[in-house]
Parts: C-alpha cells; sequence; structure tokens
DNA sequence: GTGGTCTAGACCACC
DNA sequence: GTGGTCTAGACCACA
C-alpha cells in the first residue's frame, strides 16, 4: 500500500497557552487563515487529528474540537476512514466569513466612536491613518 | 427637611444573562455609556451597589465587581460610607477608552478584511456603506 | 460678653472625597501641617466642631472624630467649656510624629527598593534625584 | 508515569488577619516578592487557586481576588483548564512596579520630612543611617 | 446608610 | 482537573 503523501505540511502559527484565546480557537483561526490566504485549497485533505497534535504539542482532544468548529462552519468535511478535507466552497465560505466578520468589527467600532463622541469623518479618518501605518 | 435628589435615576439598559459578555461587564458597559454620552456628569453620585443590584435583578456582588472595575479605570471613586462617584475627569477618561478601543477595533477590522482579500479601498467603502445605513 | 475673637482662623486644604484617605483623615493631617509649618503655635485655640465643621463642609461628626485623634497624640488638649487648644508641646510632638513617619517610610522605601533589586546606593541616588527635581 | 513536579513548591509568608492589609494584598505582594527575587521564574505555573486556598488556609475565593490583581498588573495570566502562570515579562513587571513604589515613597518620604522642617540632607542622613543598621 | 473584605457554596467552559 | 462567573450570606470601618 502506498503511503499518500499529499497531505499539505500544515504550519499553523504557534499555538501558545500565553496568546489570547482558548486552544482550540487558535487552531480554528490558524487553519481558517491558510484557506483563505490560498495555503490550503479546496480537497485539500488536513492531517489527523494525532498528527496536527503532536506537531502543536496540544492535546488530540483540543484538535478534535477545533476540527469540529470547522465542520459545522462547512469549512471542512470528515470522511470515516478516510480523513479530514477542505469542503468544496471552504474557501469562499472561510472568506464569506471573515468578510462578514469584518463588517461586524467595522459596525462595532463605529457603535463605540459614536459613543466616544466620533462623527463617521473622524473613524473615516482613523482608517486611512491606519492604512497609512500599515504601508510604512 | 428637604430630600435632595440630585441622585440622578440611572436607567441602564436591562441586563440580561442571555446577552453576550458577563453581567458585571454588561453593567461597566451601561454605565461607561451614561458617561460618555453625557447623562452621567463629574462628581454625579451613582446608586448604592446595593439599589442598584435590586433595580437591575442581579445580587449585590455583581454590582461591586462592576464597580471595581470603573474605579480601576479611575472613571469613578468610591468612599467609604459615602457612596461612588463619576471621578473628576470620568468623562473625559471613559471616552479616550472608548476612542482607544474604537481604533483597536477597525484595526483587527482591517486585519481580518486583508485576509478575506479586502483591500483598504474595499474596508473604506464598507464603511462609507454602514455609514450610509445609520443615516437612513 | 465679649466674644473672644482670638481664634485663628483655621484654612486648611480643602476637604474632598475625591481626595484618598478619609474625611477625618484628611482634616487630621491638614491640622498637623498647620502646626509642624508654624501657623498655628501652642496654646493656640482650634475653632469648635460646629464651626470647622460648617467651614469644610462636612459633618460635625468627622470634625470630631478628627479631634479624638489629634488629641489621642497629645497634639491638642479639650477644656470643657473653653474650648480645644494645641497642647504644651503640641508643635515639638507634631514634628516628632512626622519625623517618625518620615524614617518609617524611607525604611519601607529601603525594603521595596532591595526586593526590586536596587542597592542602597541606588535608593540614595533616587533621593539625590527627587530633592533636584524639588529645587527646579 | 513520570509525575511532573515543574510545579514550585510556593512557600510564602504566612497570611494572617492580624497582618496589616487585606488578606488578598498580602498574597499579592508574597507572590510579587517570590518573583521579583527570582523563586518563581517567566513561565512557571502558581498553584491552582484551590490549592493555594488550602495551603494558605484562607478562602478560595480570596486567592483568586489576589490572583486577578496580578494579572491586571500583567505579572500572571490565567487560561482556563491550564492554570495560572508567571507572565512573559512577569519578573521585569514586577520589578519595575517595586521601583515606581520605592520613588513613590521616597517621595512621600521627603514631603513629610520638609514639613518637619527636615532638609534634604537630613533626610539624605536618615537613609545612610538606615543602611547602616541593615548591615549590623 | 455607605463601601471593603471575607466566607462558602454553585454552575459553566475549557483542557 | 483548571479558571470564569454568579450567588447569598457575614462582619468591619466610615459618615
Amino acid at each position: 500500500m502506498v503511503k499518500r503523501d499529499r497531505t499539505h505540511k500544515l504550519v499553523l502559527a504557534p499555538i501558545s497557552a500565553a496568546a489570547p484565546g482558548a486552544l482550540y480557537e487558535q487552531i480554528v483561526a490558524g487553519i481558517k487563515r491558510e484557506i483563505s490566504e490560498g495555503r490550503l485549497a479546496s480537497g485539500a485533505p488536513l492531517p489527523s487529528f494525532r498528527v496536527l497534535a503532536e506537531n502543536l504539542l496540544v492535546s488530540v482532544i483540543t484538535v478534535k474540537r477545533a476540527y469540529e468548529e470547522l465542520e459545522r462552519d462547512g469549512i471542512i468535511f470528515r470522511k470515516q476512514g478516510l480523513g479530514t478535507f477542505i469542503s468544496e466552497d471552504g474557501v469562499a465560505r472561510s472568506r464569506a466569513v471573515k468578510r462578514e466578520r469584518t463588517r461586524a468589527l467595522l459596525q462595532e467600532a463605529l457603535r463605540e466612536g459614536a459613543e466616544a463622541g466620533l462623527g463617521g469623518e473622524e473613524v473615516l479618518g482613523m482608517v486611512e491613518e491606519l492604512l497609512g501605518e500599515g504601508e510604512r
């Protein structure tokens, strides 16, 4: 039997207890990022629980939980005995999720800004300022 | 005898265990909003935590905890035997906190947007769109 | 009957609920400062509870408590029907108290400094630095 | 199976209701001392609050409160399900806090001294005297 | 009456 | 098991 080796060597940002957010959330975010930035394409296989758990130095249960959340979001799917894969439209879905989240964050920012006495113009200015910083 | 009624009748958005965020955080947010929107001015007394707890139908300790957090932020100060008051620069401080938070949210939105393939222009467009909705 | 008017018009730093420390402690500290800085001499009469309470906009009980503490320290004494006065050696005593307190504070500072890895030299340097700032 | 015993056996100065300062403050001070004196390094795990509460014979909540304060100071961080740890720069931060406090104490001492008629020279002399005593 | 501290429980999310 | 939140009581210092 041939060992399939198509398994993309998944390299996530290191998971750390010191980082904010639960461990499983860090894994979810990491995989979503891999997808929406194009390093994981539709149909690509993900490593098994055990392998990823070893790589990230976390427990199998933690990885399992992350995969469950990704499956609920429709980003990956699992096939008995085969493994876990990026779903058909996992990329689009992942980007849609992020787009939606971006919108939600902006809305929240506008609300907070309004409460701090900032008008829309000023918030826009703030965005441009931040964009300027990013370019540097 | 004259009843002093400088005590502003504090009316917060109703607190609910179902709402996102811990109860004490909802109280903190509510009071910060009262302040930064000008309904509570510097030096104004807040209700005692016993009274507020009754009004909000939560435990005394939950309100106490909210007050502790507000005091740590320098927004209110508490005096044994006297009560709790909006601090000298509580208003400014409260707005500064919100401004900072607005900035953080925008930064996060830009990051999320970038990962979803959105450029700065597109995020700016999204902000303008949201502002348009708000006007309606 | 002649109204005695020797009563030194006591002008303390304004008492404020916002200031750190209990109200009565602020009064105690204020009177001690008046004494050790020479504005209140031995034998000088202090205003009555009621008068001082009115001036400072606090309750009579709060002033009473402050006077009790000063009496315990031997800095003032009260005579039935006459009033309250700075004691014989109130000035010396007041300064001695402050001197002692200075010493205690320095000791505590040295201890804290040691725990932060600061040697005696460094603490001395810090004192000189602070003295320099004061001169400016 | 190997028992990991990286868990430093934390031995704090005994906590006592008779000692000055609230119980939770004594715990905070004790842990800060452990850190700034090098017996607790970055990343080191602290005992769970349940365990420490047993050791110190205080309630779980009192220890929790102490941990909350330490976390606010950025000295430790807590992770649900994992435990509590000395933060990345907890050591530095802890020392910085103490250094700052040393400075504040010296400033207060100078102020008290001035009110007692002591000049800067005399306060410096007092410090040297105290240092001499310490050497003995 | 006010806030400040401490206690002994509970349930939940996370690992 | 861990920490996070909430609860219902207590006693004290202060005004």
